[in-house]
DNA sequence: ATAGTACGTGACCGATCGTTCAGTATTGCC
DNA sequence: GGCAATACTGAACGATCGGTCACGTACTAT
C-alpha cells in the first residue's frame, strides 16, 4: 500500500508482525465473515497469536476498522483532487472520474470492500459514511454539470444516473479478484464502456 | 408480503404479534445494524418485548434470518420462471428480467437487501449464496444468447456485462425507499434505460 | 362458564465477547 | 555485555451474547 522502495529496512526488536500486516490480514477476515462477526480471537487464530499480542499493535478492535476505512477514503478522495482531472473538460472528467475510482477499487480492494459494507453502528464508521457521502455529493454535482453540458442524457435524474453507475462500479468487490481471469485494464475499459454507452447493441 | 386478502381472518388468542410481524422488524432491524451486530435484546426492546416472548414466535435467530432470505430469493426466482418471460425472444426476454428484477427488489426491498449482505457465516447464508449463485448462472446464461442472436455487444465479456449490470440493480438497495423522491415506475425505466443504453448521449 | 390458544414475564444458563495486565522473549545497535 | 526497542504469553476481568425455564395473563370459540 505504502512506499516500500526498502525491502526491509533493518527493523530492531524481535521479528514478527508489524502494524501494516496484522492490519491487512484483519481486513480480509472482516471482508470474509464481516467486521462484528469477527472476534479479535479470530484475528488472532489467522495471525497464529494470542489475542493479547494483537494489543501490543492497535489500542483496540475498532481502530483497526478507523485505519482501514482511512485507506479506502483517501483513495477515492485521491481521485477527485487529481489535478491532471479536475482541469478536464466536463464530459472527459467524468470519464476519467470513473476511470479513477474503478482503479482505486481494484488496487486497494479489500479496504474499499470494507468501506462499502459500513451501516454506521459506532462514531467511526458514522464517520465514515459521512466522508462518502461528500463523495458522492462531489460526483453528482459533475454529472449535473455534464447534462448542462449535453454530455450526460437528460432524460433522467441526474443524481439516480450517478448512483446506478456508481453502484455498478461499487459491485466490482463483490466479485472481482486480482489475478482472476479478468486483468486490470480489461475491466476498467469494460466497465467505462458500459457505463457511457450500456449492454446494447446499436 | 404473502396473500392478505382477507384483513385479519379473525386470530383466536390473545392479541400481539404474529409471526409476520415479528420478522418484519427483526428484518428492518438486521439491515439497519448488520444480522451479527443485531442482538435479539435489540430485537425485543423495538417490539416492546422481553427476549423470551420472541422465541415463542421462532426456534432462533437464524431462523428469522432463514425465512427473510427465502421471501427474497422466492421473488427473484419468480421472475426468471414467468411464463410471459420465458417465452419472449431474447433481447426482449433479458429487458424483461431486468425490469422484473428491479420490481422484485423495490417491492420486497428489506428482504432482498439482507440476502445481498450474507457472507455464508453458517449453513443458513451459504443455502442462500448458493440459491443466489444459481440465479446467477441462469441470468449469464441469457446473457450469453442475446450475445449471439447480436441484441446484446459482443465486445465486452459476457460474464462481466451481467455481473456490472446487476450489481448495478442490486445497488439499488444502498439508496432506494419507497415513498421517497423517486418512484417506482420512474426507476424502472431509469435502470433499464441506463443499463442498456448507457449515460451519455449519442 | 370454561377450555384452549396465543402472548407475555423475569430470572437464569453457559459461552463468548473485547479488553487488561504483569511478565517474558528475541532482536539491532553501541 | 548492556540497553533500547519490538513482539508476544497466559490468566483473568466484566459485559453481553443466544437461548431456556417455569409460570402468569388475556383473549376467543363453544
Amino acid at each position: 500500500m505504502s512506499a516500500n522502495a526498502a525491502p526491509t529496512p533493518a527493523r530492531r526488536g524481535r521479528p514478527g508482525y508489524d502494524r501494516a500486516q496484522v492490519l491487512a490480514v484483519a481486513v480480509e477476515l472482516f471482508n470474509e465473515q464481516g467486521y462484528d462477526a469477527t472476534s479479535v480471537a479470530d484475528l488472532a487464530q489467522r495471525l497464529g497469536l494470542t489475542k493479547s499480542a494483537l494489543y501490543h499493535h492497535f489500542d483496540s478492535k475498532e481502530q483497526l476498522l478507523a485505519l482501514a476505512l482511512d485507506e479506502a477514503l483517501g483513495g477515492l478522495e485521491g481521485v477527485l483532487d487529481d489535478p491532471a482531472i479536475a482541469e478536464a473538460a466536463p464530459a472527459e472528467r467524468l470519464a476519467a472520474v470513473l476511470h479513477g475510482a474503478v482503479l482505486v477499487l481494484v488496487d486497494r480492494l479489500p479496504y474499499v470492500t470494507l468501506l462499502l459494507r459500513v451501516r454506521g453502528n459506532s462514531d467511526v464508521e458514522r464517520a465514515a459514511l459521512e466522508r462518502r457521502r461528500t463523495f458522492d455529493h462531489r460526483v453528482t454535482a459533475l454529472v449535473a454539470e455534464a447534462q448542462r453540458t449535453g454530455s450526460v442524457r437528460a432524460d433522467v435524474d441526474g443524481a439516480v444516473v450517478t448512483r446506478l453507475v456508481f453502484g455498478m462500479v461499487n459491485s466490482l468487490v463483490e466479485w472481482y479478484r486480482p489475478g482472476g481471469p479478468v486483468d486490470r485494464e480489461r475491466l476498467t475499459h469494460d466497465v467505462v464502456t458500459v457505463a457511457l454507452d450500456g449492454m446494447r447493441t446499436r
